[in-house]
RNA sequence: GUGGUCGUAGCUCAGCUGGUUAGAGCGUCAGAAUGUGGCUCUGAAGGUCGUGGGUUCGAAACCCAUCUUCCACCCCA
């Protein structure tokens, strides 16, 4: 039998200690955000079944679901789809994959926080008291195709409050982003939307059902410029006025107010649209009142793809890193309705936790503090100096200072070496003298200096830092 | 899912148009007066050249497939 070379799946990565204590660091930071504002962690599973998750993030949503195959022999009871047919052209073949995947599948990874969570809600409804705020920090797994700041397994921190449909909402959600980024040290810019203002477009323009299409169009005006998103559009089969139409929203710049006479004068004709700038200057009022660190402006081109949005959507891009969106999220009127509890709105975003850690890493953001966890490290001289010091690193622990001893009596080199490594602060020494005299040789790694102290003056050194 | 890209020691890479025993730096390990790390010096170990086929007298170099990396599209945290 041959060595296999280990490897781990496409897309997902291992952690070592260096990357957790960084890691946990931002969970942390985010954990503690999250509870100021009065929010309660809850968690769900990996899976969920997939009558729950299919169907909720588009067509495209769909496939990249991870499927877990059944247990047991399920092919049994199906018939081979092939078999009054032996000669299965392609397109029959694949038709076939699609329909068979309900016999051999009924559970899958979860592809998001936001849909468990709407599950969990309605499930959980009477034991929970509402507006409900909740935070929920977990992986989530994506069949895609890895690239840089996208991973097939990666972490999301929530935070959702369901059963108001208040605004004041939306306008926690922005301070909690604000202060979250501000604690980390990134500067940011949240750029929000509202899901109504974009149907009130499609909708004055006299194309409802094309909604998605101008909205995608839109989006990439930046990227492909005007003439080829009007292109785009008839290819979409946008008719020439509805396209003229569009042209004040594709030109429409300057500040959010200005903006905003451009969408009212539009929107004449759609009371969606009507709507939809209602909430958005109410939230822009709410908003200006506060004095944020980050910056936030509104912009049409927003969109978001996931289609359970309704109302306000929003993201967050780091000003100083190319990547996308670091945190993104919105309001969804009815997804409780899906599993049984209508007329429940929520909102609710997103932290990409591996993204903010890969922006971090990129601008050197991780302060130097949070490296080393261990801060003494008793050297070993061999069985009695252990026993000796075994009982002053007990007391050491007592008193909540991490502290370890070197497991063997290795040359001195050695043992101080392995304190360099790990970065430990101090090391002890404790040999002959030390315990004839009582006085511990306590070295200072990092100015090189040794002193000569009492177990209590260490212990009571130790604690003041 | 579509198109492209990368893969040589633990890490970063070199290896010219195919030609003997595949190299460097860093790191690792062992030494350099028997209780003192980082710096220095000496020495050593370590590579199925991502994997599997093929072309060839001969492949790390060429071809095909596959896996992985990264990038664009799509979408998204």
């Amino acid at each position: 039998m041959s060595v296999q070379k280990p490897s781990i799946p496409k897309g997902t990565r291992d952690f070592t200690p260096a990357e957790m204590v960084r890691r946990n660091y931002i969970f942390n930071t985010v954990r503690s955000v999250f509870e100021i504002f009065g929010y309660l962690p809850i968690e769900t599973p990996a899976m969920e079944n997939l009558s729950t998750l299919m169907g909720k993030y588009g067509e495209e949503g769909d496939k990249l679901l991870f499927k877990i195959l059944n247990s047991g022999n399920y092919l049994e009871g199906i018939r081979d789809p092939g078999a009054g047919n032996r000669e299965p052209d392609h397109e029959s073949r694949v038709t076939d994959l699609a329909s068979i995947t309900r016999h051999i599948s009924e559970k899958g990874l979860r592809y998001d926080l936001t849909v468990p969570f709407a599950r969990f809600v309605v499930q959980h409804q009477n034991e929970l008291v509402f507006p409900f705020k909740r935070y929920q920090i977990q992986p989530v797994w994506r069949a895609d195709r890895p690239q840089k700041g996208r991973y097939r397994e990666f972490f999301q921190c929530d935070v959702d409050v369901v059963g108001s449909p208040s605004l004041l909402y939306e306008v926690e959600l922005i301070q909690i982003i604000d202060e979250v980024f501000s604690r980390l040290g990134i500067q940011t810019t949240t750029l929000f939307n509202n899901r109504k203002i974009l149907a009130g477009i499609a909708e004055a323009i006299g194309a409802p059902e094309k909604m998605n299409e101008i909205t995608v169009a839109i989006d990439k005006l930046d990227k492909i410029g005007l003439e080829k998103v009007c292109l785009e559009l008839k290819e979409k089969g946008l008719g020439d006025s509805a396209v003229t139409a569009l042209q004040p929203v594709l030109l429409m710049e300057g500040r959010i107010n200005d903006k905003i006479v451009v969408l009212e004068d539009l929107f004449k004709r759609s009371e969606t649209g009507m709507k939809g700038i209602a909430e958005l200057k109410h939230l822009v009022t709410l908003l200006k009142d506060l004095d944020l660190r980050n910056k936030w402006t509104f912009d049409v081109r927003l969109a978001r793809g996931l289609n359970y949005y309704t109302g306000t959507i929003m993201e967050v891009k780091a000003n100083e890193a190319a990547m996308g969106s670091i945190c993104g999220g919105g309001r969804y009127d009815d997804l409780t309705g899906i599993f049984g509890l209508p007329g429940v709105s929520g909102v609710g975003i997103s932290f990409g936790a591996d993204r903010i850690y890969d922006v971090m890493n990129e601008l050197n953001r991780f302060p130097e503090t949070i490296q080393h966890t261990t801060r003494v490290l008793f050297v070993n001289f061999g069985p009695e100096e252990e026993r000796f010091a075994l009982k002053v690193l007990n007391e050491l622990r007592q008193e909540g200072i991490p502290a370890e001893i070197y497991p063997d009596p290795s040359k001195l080199k050695k043992q101080l070496e392995y304190a360099s490594r790990k970065q430990i602060p101090l090391a002890v020494l404790i040999g002959k003298d030390e315990m004839e005299s009582g006085l511990l040789t306590v070295k200072d790694l990092e100015s090189g200096e040794q002193n000569r102290l009492s177990r209590e003056e260490f212990i009571r050194s130790l604690k003041k830092i």
